[in-house]
DNA sequence: CAGAACACTAAACGTTTGTTCAGCTCGTGT
DNA sequence: ACACGAGCTGAACAAACGTTTAGTGTTCTG
């Protein structure tokens, strides 16, 4: 159990931008906010880190060996993102969605393991075929990050806190069951999106 | 087919308001830019909605009822989603992420409309049964956010353009398939799951 | 022990921010 | 013809912003 002073200052400065960038987006978090979260000098934050994007590098660069270095296998990306500690997590969230190169690697190298991984499973018959094996890999892990990025409304809806284990695994077997059973019972949906598929495109 | 100089000054600097809080978020976004934008000065914008927060309130509302009055018996989430303008799309994954007041409104409603209508489908027979059904409300709205919120990932995967239709498209498709035939072809994943619930609440 | 290297700060820099204010230009009702 | 309110602007405001500078100690190193 590490305390917050027993950190060096430059650790210091980057898990309070990390937490202050995480909640409260980028742009709106000033150098003076983290400055302070960290209790040092504005100055301080230029002098280990040379500008604020720069800090955000860092931050960057310290969410991808947290998530990369996390899991030990990396059999199951489902794992990795859930483990990984809350600030951690919004700030990628927020890094997603900004656009960051940072997060955009990430997330292209967690869809080329997901699609070797159920490819593999395709193998070993655990995985049902595919017309679309790119387009499923890229969406199943737009589903895994969505509890995630959506994590203040999910949680609010599912009552407790969004970072809470309890109501994370809550989300988490209502999506495994969908995707075990399936939601749907017959093929209505699918059928009604390919003609539709169909018509725009003759 | 509008064009930008026939619409009310009060409607361009709305209009020009969501499409930069979309793009740069909220924080990012200045009232000069949007006044910029919308080719009027800072002044109008203050005149017209008070402040920058009222603007974004603003913005709530239009996109609120852009997509309440957009279905016409909204029976299906999905779509109204998918129809809605780009601009509007990633004005609302902005405000889901910033936690806007009138987004965490509309996730609800969205949820509360969409167990309905699970509920209704199992009731007539095409969606299966589940354990837990506000929670597979929620994550199946999430599933379907979930692009939309990770649009530019998505899109630079699946190529081309991230608002692009047949990008979007693929991506539907894909998940539809999951969703009626299911991802995993046997419960392993599932039973794991449950096994590792009962170790940590026994 | 001198001196370079480092961690750190107070104060100030110029810029950009949200917002205000006085005043301009109209079309409309009287 | 006159006044009036609405739409709209340029200039200015204080505050907050990212960043720079000059300088203080403190700690290694020769």
């Amino acid at each position: 159990m590490r305390s917050a002073s027993d950190l060096t200052a430059r650790a210091r400065i980057r898990d309070a931008a990390l937490a202050r960038f995480g909640t409260d987006g980028i742009a709106g978090t000033s150098v003076r906010a983290v400055a302070a979260d960290a209790g040092v000098s504005p100055a301080l934050v230029m002098h280990h880190f040379g500008s604020k994007d720069e800090l955000r590098q860092a931050c960057d660069d310290y969410v991808l060996d947290s998530i990369r270095n996390g899991g030990e296998a990396a059999t199951e990306a489902l794992g990795e993102i859930l483990r990984a500690a809350t600030p951690v997590r919004r700030y990628l969230a927020r890094a997603l969605l900004d656009d960051t190169p940072a997060a955009g690697a990430l997330f292209a190298e967690i869809v080329e393991r997901t699609e070797a991984w159920l490819a593999a499973g395709e193998d070993e018959g655990w995985v049902r075929a595919s017309a679309d094996a790119k387009a499923r890999a890229v969406t199943y892990v737009s589903w895994l990050l969505a509890p995630l990025v959506l994590g203040n409304q999910v949680g609010r809806l599912l009552g407790g806190d969004p970072a809470e284990t309890a109501t994370a695994v809550r989300g988490a077997r209502a999506g495994l069951e969908m995707l075990t059973h399936g939601l749907f019972a017959d093929d209505r949906w699918l059928t009604a999106f390919t003609d539709i598929e169909k018509r725009t495109r003759p």
